[in-house]
DNA sequence: CTGACTGCAAAATCTTTGCAAAGAC
DNA sequence: GTCTTTGCAAAGATTTTGCAGTCAG
């Protein structure tokens, strides 16, 4: 699932939404929120800790401003996190079109996808329970193809 | 969501699990299963180490056990859970009609659902990708209508 | 008896927090 | 300059593990 959206408009709305409540606009945040956009994948704190150390070295960047960005970000609603029980969360960035992930048990990776049926029953059913729905999340977990195949 | 199933029969199930994988079948491994069985809810590790302190005083119990049977019962599919990120996970009996979540954010109150054409389409979804599927989760987060009503 | 199970406490993970120094505006 | 942010290390929270004693079969 591409990005559709440009990565300056993000910037840019990201600088507003900083300016908007007070905070600073900085290099870690900004890379944080780069290294989610570039990589369109699905990451841990860790790996976006370690992705920036590679990438950009001279930074200096301590894992706790990974975490406290991420929950900005998320707060936001410029990224999104899927848990993984203990094992932690792990990010994606979250201005694409909704969808949900199949998830393999073997490899960890994760695909996406969008159903349209499934979105239409859900608001159906938060109606029906009168739930005011925030968000939902759907998680088929398996074995992905690729690893059926190495069986 | 009413139990459907008479407990001696789980426990039954259970006593021919242990048997037949050489593992005892111990006071605090039977309390443990009857605690998620009797309060059909659904439990925080701590919950159901704390419910059997209280229920049963008499026996002697580690939270470390505890741990140790709900990955057990969870591996028997027993038990099943459901993920909170950072806030851990909750447990419940895992043998009623497989069905799906609403959370509140508010009162972390969980209702449960089953809806036919979701769970259909979850199959042809894991078939198109050609994904094995073993087991799905899908959880709706907002406000449940006790708590709106609060507002 | 023998090997599995248990409680305890210590260790391991992942995440958050306190604080002094650094940086944004 | 002022107030926020940062990195670091320490603290928290939750879960797992090592071990000696206990218990089921």
């Amino acid at each position: 699932m591409t990005n559709s959206i440009a990565y300056d408009d993000v910037l840019e709305n990201f600088k507003k939404l900083l300016k908007s409540n007070n905070l600073k606009y900085t290099t870690q945040r900004e890379l944080i929120l780069k290294i989610i956009y570039d990589n369109d994948g699905h990451f841990t704190p860790e790996d976006i800790y370690n992705l920036i150390k590679e990438s950009y070295p001279e930074v200096k960047l301590g894992i706790a401003t990974v975490y406290r960005t991420l929950t900005l970000l998320e707060d936001a609603e410029i990224v999104s996190s899927i848990s993984f029980g203990t094992q932690g969360k792990k990010y994606e960035f979250g201005l694409k079109k909704h969808h949900d992930h199949l998830v393999c048990m073997k490899c960890g990776n994760i695909e996406e996808f969008y159903d349209e049926t499934i979105e239409k029953r859900q608001e159906e059913i938060a109606k029906k329970f009168n739930f005011e729905m925030h968000n939902h999340v759907m998680k088929i977990t398996g074995i992905c193809s690729v690893c059926q195949a190495k069986r």
